[in-house]
RNA sequence: GGCGCUAUCGUCUAACGGUUAGGACGUAGCCCUCUCAAGGCUAAAAUACGGGUUCGAUCCCCGUUAGCGCUACCA
């Protein structure tokens, strides 16, 4: 076997309107399998199911790897020598290679309708035997071939699979999965439409674009040996596989809507950092092979290998993606995380005041976020005055003398020349301890005054960063309608 | 039903025949403390089952069970 040098790889999804979970972690592993091995990333639109086109879905498409930093070399919009990168784009290349299979018996014209083969496939189910075509047309005499596709008949292309063979599947994950031919189905290679099938476009065009791994979901393992056979039947040297464990539900079935976000766009607008998600859905199916959890996407190249990647399936597990997320957020700088948080506050409508001021916001919140999308709620008493308190913090926090205590609290903020939480901190202790009470009293019932709920950062600091006039004006509103 | 894949804490996983089966998320408790979704510490929590092979099996083999995938003119 000779040892590829430069590999090259490739992405090949259906444009089905949005880029799915699974479908981000078999483009990753793609990704970080060629980037380390310095070859090439091709990115193909397998777009042969006419029933299932959605505008702008490849555009999404687009937007949505770039979003996630995963950069192709060759595909749409970007060229390449072994293009169109566009199946549609590619039919006159499929029946080339159709003529060729066809001419060589390698395949055969098939002219049974729906109807035929829809009972069939009912009796076959009924008498407990595997749903397989009977080979009604490759029975056909040659005259007759001829004269129904002279008469133009509607017909499919079906793959003629040799019998009795024992097909021999080496997976770079599974080891060798073997498959007895006898068990696989006259598969269909092209539609009565004219359109090939995932198996003859996706064997043609990974030959034709050099593809030497094909790294794919596990639920293309059962079609392997039909892609095998046709290598063999072309006489193409076959590229080596790898089928990836799938990305399950919380109930171990296949990732799937309608159990949750599937979808990379639902992520990114929930305000998961990019490099976060990719860390997580590294993380589902390959480790290191030591502890560290946490890694920028350069530390994802130079670690992955596929000789690390599990062979069982694995939930997608939001509540960790959080963790992740988080810890990529706090290693973020200000100003970076500046940039993301602006949009955020913005489209909810928010006056942040300046960019200063935010800054402020997010260093001393910085620790405690989880994820950008909830940025706006988790830091709204920094922008507006609290409408209402907190009940329950209401309750626990706010006592008989609270009004008042605020009230000399107030009186001495007010007289203050420097307002740091270090002098404040000084203020409010002295205050404390001429009324004779413990700080917390009053630190509870001004972090109610001034946030309105009872949790946040420090006090001291939350005060500093509001600012004395802010801070006053909460305090005196409080009073006022708490008493 | 047939074929295939898979099987370690609830979840993601480590342990490439010898470990008190390790870590992380989550959960619970404690600590810090003015609160917390922050930080620190601790705890509960797993080798699906049955046979082999071996001095010794999470690990290798066989079987069972379970889960999943495929079984389309979808990918």
């Amino acid at each position: 076997m000779t040892e590829q040098t430069s590999p090259r790889v490739r992405f090949a999804p259906s444009p089905t309107g949005y880029l799915h979970v699974g479908g981000l972690r078999t483009a990753l592993y793609n990704y970080l399998f060629v980037r380390k091995a310095g070859g090439t990333f091709v990115l193909r639109i397998e777009d042969t199911d006419r029933t299932r086109i959605v505008e702008g879905a490849v555009d999404n498409l687009l937007k949505t790897l770039a979003w996630a930093g995963l950069n192709f070399d060759e595909g749409p919009g970007k060229g390449g020598e072994r293009g169109p990168y566009v199946q549609s784009e590619r039919l006159e290349i499929y029946r080339r290679h159709t003529d060729i299979l066809l001419s060589a018996r390698h395949a055969y014209p098939c002219f049974c309708p729906t109807k035929r083969l829809d009972a069939m496939r009912r009796q076959q189910e009924k008498m407990r035997v595997p749903p397989k075509y009977d080979r009604h047309c490759l029975r056909l005499e040659h005259s007759e071939v001829a004269r129904l596709l002279e008469a133009g008949t509607p017909h499919v292309v079906r793959m003629k699979v040799p019998e009795s063979e024992t097909i021999r599947v080496p997976d770079l994950i599974r080891g060798n999965v073997e498959f007895v031919s006898d068990r696989l189905d006259d598969q269909v290679i092209v539609k009565s439409d004219g359109y090939p099938t995932y198996h003859l476009a996706n064997v043609v065009d990974d030959h034709l674009m050099g593809i030497t791994h094909v790294i794919r979901g596990e639920e293309w393992l059962p079609s392997t040996p039909k892609h095998l056979l046709l290598y063999r039947c072309f006489g193409w040297t076959e590229p080596r596989f790898a089928h990836l464990p799938l990305l399950l539900n919380a109930d171990r079935s296949k990732l799937s809507k309608r159990q949750g976000d599937v979808a990379v766009e639902d992520y990114r607008a929930a305000g998961y950092l990019p490099e976060a998600l990719v860390n997580f859905v590294a993380l589902l199916g390959w480790n290191p092979g030591d502890e560290r959890e946490i890694f920028t996407p350069e530390e994802l190249i130079r670690e992955f290998s596929l000789e690390r990647v599990g062979k069982s399936g694995a939930i997608f597990n939001v509540e960790k993606l959080k963790w992740i997320n988080q810890q990529h957020l706090r290693n973020l700088p200000v100003g970076t995380l500046l940039g993301k948080v602006k949009p955020a506050l913005l489209a909810d409508g928010i006056d942040y005041r300046d960019d200063e001021y935010l800054a402020r916001v997010i260093s001393t919140m910085k620790d405690r976020l989880s994820s950008v999308g909830d940025f706006t709620s988790f830091t709204i008493y920094f922008f507006r005055d609290p409408g209402d308190y907190d009940e329950t913090a209401l309750r626990k926090n706010w006592g008989e003398h609270s009004g008042a205590h605020l009230k000399a609290l107030a009186g001495r903020i007010g007289a203050m020349d420097e307002f740091t939480d270090q002098a404040l901190e000084r203020t409010l202790k002295e205050l404390a301890a001429e009324l004779k009470i413990p700080p917390g009293k009053i630190i509870h019932a001004a972090r109610l005054a001034l946030s309105g709920i009872s949790i946040g950062p420090g006090l001291y600091e939350m005060m500093a960063v509001l600012g004395k006039e802010t801070v006053l004006r909460r305090l005196g509103y409080a009073v006022e309608r708490l008493g």
